[in-house]
DNA sequence: TTTTCAAAACGACGCTTGTCGTTTAAGCAC
DNA sequence: GTGCTTAAACGACAAGCGTCGTTTTGAAAA
């Protein structure tokens, strides 16, 4: 049940595009971290070369000499993982406290708000 | 506006502790830690050496030759920037997925729910 | 077949982190 | 003062990270 291995922030991004756009190549990825950060193209590979040897990502070849990648760990399992350890050193296990500072001080949008109250509702309902 | 630096993992456990148990010192500090974790004397204080070099905490003479620390960033804020960072890296910057992917897992009780709920009406109300 | 070119592979580097072992020094108890 | 105790200071070290520059390579164009 243990995750293989725990992804670094950096690495994490990448899965994150991954689970959205599997799969793909180490150019689509790049191009699509680029919009929101400033990055060489070798270190997008580099990284996801690491990813492959930590086995969370793997690859088939693709279009031409190039790959494409997959994540090889489930979105949720991971986030979870990651949740946790985030939960724990920032805010001492509760999870409740996560919630409210997120709702409160982190300004989620309109949109945002209203899709938890959404989520709420549904939750309460399942949990007759 | 912006903090002085980014508390490690390592670090942000220990602001942790110092946030609900200020002034104390390193002393105290690692046992508070050890109670959760194993991990060494010196390994506490050197990273709140790291602290105070960062200028994250701050510290004053204490009983005999010891010193009493005190974080020397507000809570809040650091949690709002540690969160921030979080959303963006792991869940491509949607605060509604962290609070649904929080609650899905978490099992909130109906208590918990309902106030969840009350907060989230306050926020609207407040938004007018 | 030779050239060209884009993508992959390699390897390096400087910084941060987590973790200690060892050394220094300040008080306190005689 | 002489030590003993205990906390602080110092320095070290291996692993992990983020980031590149450079080299290799395989396929496609000429």
């Amino acid at each position: 049940m243990n995750l293989p291995a725990k992804p670094s922030n950096a690495e994490t991004a990448i899965l994150q595009v991954l689970w959205t756009h599997q799969p793909c190549t180490v150019k689509t990825v790049h191009e699509l971290l680029s919009a929101t950060k400033t990055v060489g193209y070798t270190t997008t590979l580099k990284q996801m070369q690491r990813l492959l040897e930590k086995g969370l990502v793997k690859r088939e070849p693709g279009p031409g000499k190039s790959f494409l990648y997959s994540a090889a760990v489930a979105e949720g399992e991971t986030k979870t993982t990651l949740f946790n350890r985030f939960v724990e050193t920032t805010f001492g296990n509760s999870v409740s406290g996560l919630v409210m500072h997120a709702l409160g001080e982190a300004n989620p949008s309109d949109d945002e708000i209203k899709q938890i109250k959404k989520f709420i509702e549904d939750l309460e309902k399942d949990q007759t």
